[in-house]
DNA sequence: CATGAATGAGGCTTCATTCAT
DNA sequence: AATGAATGAAGCCTCATTCAT
């Protein structure tokens, strides 16, 4: 943001074109140019294309951990931080979808170095959610279902619904396909308990 | 399964490797190899690398698609469809492992023909959700919610619990993954209505 | 000579080439144009283009090192022995001229694999040299000099020689400088032993 | 010498590196480093990454030049001013070991500039050696062998046996060592001139 | 003068695809 | 049908050289 040299201006051309066409099918060229600089260099500022692939996901996810972080901690109950969780991942993915796209994409690899790492911090945040989901349930305040479960459902659904609705155009839009998430996630979809 | 001919060891070998370093990073010396046959021997069956991509979607997809859609045809209540649609997706990712992982690996790109594949195969999938979802509404059997999210978030979180959770490792262990998604898509995580 | 397939014509054109320019100044793409075979044909047959470079000499020197003790060993006169190898090592080098400028050139730089190769090819055969002279000597037949230099300045006004001499265009001409050097090897160029 | 600015200090380090790496494996960043200069300083004081080569080349070689004949001029008799020649060069060699080994390693190739005039300096060097050996011969000081290939037989000895050696190691081998190509250059390794 | 960030030409190597056997 | 040697387009990366500070 205030730093505009050329670095940022790599990583941003790069995660535009990482998230489009994958990590394998970008050509360090294709970076260079959307980038507005020389081939080589993104070699000055990057070892390898790798590397542009491992510092936009290093950098971009740590700030999405302690973004997150921020919100919930002011919040004691349970049930009140998954629903912040909730609308703040939503609204992270949304707003940063290309870096999440990337994310999601190259989470699935295993061989890669960038891999583990995309796979390494979607784990360390499922586990967050699991945390405090356990405290939900120990507090009686949420149903005893299995926590890894429930986090990773969690996670599933907010990251598809977010990367994948092309209707989000505008906030309000947002907030109603938060509100449905939301129902959805505590209520459930069915009509009576019974059900 | 019954034909053994080549083209079935160029696609099974091509699956798993696929599915674990990506399509890019994988070359049909590989696929050859793994499937022990002459590298052209892949070209005699597959005009193109990216053909064996397609058809392992093509034909692993249409297979899901029947798979699933045969055991809800004879379903009438939109409840019981949509119960019966989370347990087999989720049986049928965590028995295809492989196969979906690479269809959720890849459905994130776009500019591939193969992406655009991976993508329409879900969407179309989504899709029928949808309506699943839509008709249980109409016929007063579920909430009134943005049908579009929940069909989403529901792919969502099935596809990742499935993909994800590393300890089903016993029927049993799936079948308790199973009913913690039902009750949590049909009765959400919240103790009570009022939370 | 008899093989005459790609690999072959490889490294045939590599030698023409690397020891003209060095192996640092050659392309790949050149050796392959002068062999008339496609750039990737050269990666069929060798790893890397140094090892286009470590197989030339390799391969090159064995054969030296076997022509010439296989021309030795049936003399037991060490002074014949020592003209003998005078004499076929003067030859190797004018008919192998390229192998051997290479082999000069490259054996004096200590980095690469291949440097490593020259130099140790070059150093056993001084030591064979080495050790014909002190039997020489303790036979009585050569004078006590100190064998390594001795040996070591037979290996270089002999290489150099066949090198450098632009004037030997006919097998007399090359039986004249054989001459020359026997005399200066052996009798020195003083006129009288009083000098 | 004296004048110690940063024109020398490149001349130096490139020397060092040229002469261990081989030319066209040197940076020009590494030359700089060694120098501790920045990378442009190098371009301040040259023209090229070769000329660094070139001046190298020149200056080192002019200067052996002038050194040898200054030794030269005053004695009179051939004989004498051949082993005058040997004995400087020998210990030229020796003191100047990484600008020697790089003449020798460039002056095999042909076709880039700085080999040429690697090329050129051999030659008019062992062209002047064969002057006093015509000299010497007319006189009839010297047997009246072939004055080119005794010319470059003397220079390969010296210089092969001054780069390779490796136990010299001390005012009194390296005397050792001379007087070992004295007396072999000038009374050969037989033991008696009827061998 | 001194510097090093910026550049792009060029090299090595990989790999999808072809084709003769 | 099956094969793998042959190929060349294309990509990653290096590095000599320039130039603004």
């Amino acid at each position: 943001m205030v730093t505009d040299c050329k670095r940022e201006r790599i990583l941003t051309a790069a995660l535009e074109i990482f998230s489009t066409q994958g990590f394998a099918n970008t050509t360090v060229q294709e970076i260079a140019a959307k980038a507005k600089v020389g081939k080589g260099t993104v070699y000055t500022y990057f070892a390898t294309k790798e590397d542009v692939l491992i510092d936009l996901l290093d950098e971009g996810l740590a700030h999405m951990g302690k973004h997150i972080e921020e919100r919930i901690k002011l919040l004691t109950d349970s049930g009140m931080k998954l629903r912040a969780i909730l609308r703040e991942q939503l609204r992270y993915f949304h707003n940063n979808r290309p870096l999440m796209r990337l994310l999601s994409r190259e989470a699935w690899g295993q061989e890669l170095g960038s891999s583990s790492i995309a796979h390494r911090i979607r784990s360390s945040y499922i586990k967050m959610l699991q945390e405090v989901i356990d405290k939900g349930i120990e507090a009686g305040e949420l149903r005893a279902l299995d926590s890894e479960t429930v986090a990773t459902a969690l996670y599933g659904m907010v990251s598809l619904v977010a990367l994948y609705a092309k209707d989000i155009t505008c906030e309000a839009k947002l907030e109603h396909v938060e509100m449905t998430l939301q129902e959805l996630f505590f209520q459930g979809v069915a009509l009576s308990p019974a059900f």
